[in-house]
RNA sequence: GGCCCGUUCGUCUAGUGGACCAGGACGCCGGCCUUUCAAGCCGGAGAUCACGGGUUCGAAUCCCGUACGGGCUACCA
């Protein structure tokens, strides 16, 4: 894609740390990184805190966490420094007031000391004469007397404005719909609108990789680079939504995967959530479904980028993440599966691994399976015939070397002493062994549980 | 309201004028395997291609309109 006398590659994401770190900034971020690794460019993280209510430190933490958890890591930001430092923007606010002292200077920006009740009041207006909203310029052609707070308004020029999305093709906006809007608020901070595309010029952002929802900011964007002389990135990619399972937008109270943290939590493994995500919205023509990191650097273009939301499915995420988890080999499993069960030491968790693999969805489902090594399950009431045939079990078992397969070799010697059926004689051993219903096969049930403990469960119950 | 983006099985999608009475994957249903549950294998149901017009010998594919969904229109990002 790139030509040769093209600068590097130099790409970014933005997120704001206004809360825990999101999916689509997961989504965006793996978009950029395999962007920036095809073209050998530069991947660059840039914390947008210019929200003074709404940010918190420890929510950038949790950018920093979620981003390494998922192994997409960045070549220059806030803590790992670089040539355009500082990486957040709450201290940048010196560049955007010169460069916003500057447009007033040469005539493309504004002060602007209405009120907020006066906007609403011509907001108001517009919509009850059916027109469509636009700020009046009351303040740059008929300024108010007297006051001193003020917000810097940028002058819309008007026009076409025309850009490249390499995922939608040309874009054209009419800019004589757009108000004068503004880029710096009367606290002294930059807006979203400001700020973000003057440090993507000044960071040399040659492609900017986004979310769907900044489609149409863009116009606006362009404007102010170009008022300021800088010049326009190359291409722009907006990128489909993620929207809920019943399609509407994720909201932080109804939908829980909307945080990154879950997936770990849950045991999600970080390259089958990536996997997911990039087939959420992307597919290579082809039918493959599993990509490892590096065939997706292979395969993935954004002219194969899908134009509509997607909606987020729990099921297909499950199904791939099982697939990355029985791709795993066992001792990795095992390692991935320990802090999940922390109450197991390592030697019996790798020993349950062969039979644990083909039933994980997620890591966290092991915990399901080997409870009953740690808790005591209550002791089922049996009737006569089955105490007996618990009875015999348990006595079967006790000569036995404690490994699944003897015990398995003992365990259908005495079902088919006992005369019923694997199933009448199973059951009810899984039941006192366990408390439960669905269990691992019995064998490797009896054999992570200490000879012992299996036995005298088997004989309180009996 | 205005502008922008979108609309193919429940979901993610293939499809760029004839090979499509629409293919794959997840999920669902049935079977095999089987001590439970999975995994695996085999088979199945499931889409009047949002709707209405047009262009064309021929349209899921091109054009127009409508409906529906989403985004932006904030001194949020």
């Amino acid at each position: 894609m790139a030509v040769p006398e093209d600068p590097p590659v130099r790409v970014r994401i933005a997120p704001s740390p206004t809360g825990f770190a999101h999916l689509g900034t997961a989504s965006t971020a793996l978009y950029n990184v395999l962007f920036a690794r095809q073209t050998a460019g530069t991947f660059v993280l840039r914390i947008d805190d210019t929200d003074m209510e709404r940010n918190r430190p420890e929510y950038e933490a949790l950018i920093y966490e979620s981003l390494r958890w998922l192994a997409l890591d960045w070549d220059e930001g806030p803590d790992k420094g670089g040539p355009h430092a500082p990486y957040r923007q709450s201290e940048r606010v010196d560049i955007y007031r010169e460069e916003a002292a500057r447009l007033i200077k040469e005539g493309h920006a504004y002060r602007c000391y209405c009120t907020p009740e006066e906007l609403e009041a011509e907001r108001r207006q517009a919509q009850a004469e059916k027109r469509a909203y636009k700020y009046s310029r009351r303040c740059l052609t008929n300024p108010p007397e007297g006051r001193s707070v003020f917000a810097v308004r940028f002058q819309v020029p008007g026009g076409e404005i025309r850009f490249t999305d390499m995922v939608r093709g040309e874009m054209r906006f009419d800019a004589d719909l757009i108000g004068d809007f503004i880029i710096v608020k009367s606290d002294g901070y930059p807006t979203y609108q400001f700020a973000s595309p003057v440090d993507d010029a000044r960071m040399e952002i040659t492609h900017v990789i986004r979310g769907e929802e900044h489609l149409s900011n863009t116009p606006y964007q362009l404007m102010l680079v170009d008022a300021l002389g800088y010049p326009r990135p190359q291409a722009y990619a907006h990128m489909p939504l993620i929207l809920a399972r019943d399609g509407a937008k994720m909201s932080k109270r109804k939908h829980p995967e909307l945080n990154l943290a879950i997936y770990r939590e849950q045991g999600y493994l970080p390259e089958a959530l990536l996997n997911y995500l990039a087939l959420l919205g992307w597919n290579p023509g082809t039918e493959q479904e599993i990509f490892s990191f590096d065939e997706l650097l292979q395969s993935f273009s954004f002219d194969r980028v899908q134009h509509g939301g997607a909606r987020f499915d729990w099921e297909k995420l499950n199904w791939i993440n099982g697939e990355y988890i029985r791709r795993l080999s066992d001792d990795e499993l095992a390692r991935r599966v320990q802090p999940f069960v922390s109450q197991l030491d390592a030697d019996t968790i790798r020993r349950a691994v062969p039979a644990l693999k083909t039933r994980l969805h997620k890591l966290a489902d092991a915990v399901g399976y080997l409870d009953y090594l740690w808790t005591d399950p209550p002791a089922p009431s049996l009737d006569e015939e089955t105490s007996l045939r618990v009875r015999a079990a348990a006595d079967a078992l006790k000569p036995v070397a404690w490994e699944p397969e003897p015990i398995e070799s003992a365990l259908e010697k005495a079902v088919l002493e006992s005369g019923v059926s694997k199933g009448r004689f199973y059951n009810p051993l899984r039941d006192v062994l366990t408390g439960k219903k669905v269990a691992l096969p019995i064998h490797y049930a009896f054999a992570l549980l200490p000879k012992d403990k299996a036995l005298s469960r088997l004989e309180r119950a009996a």
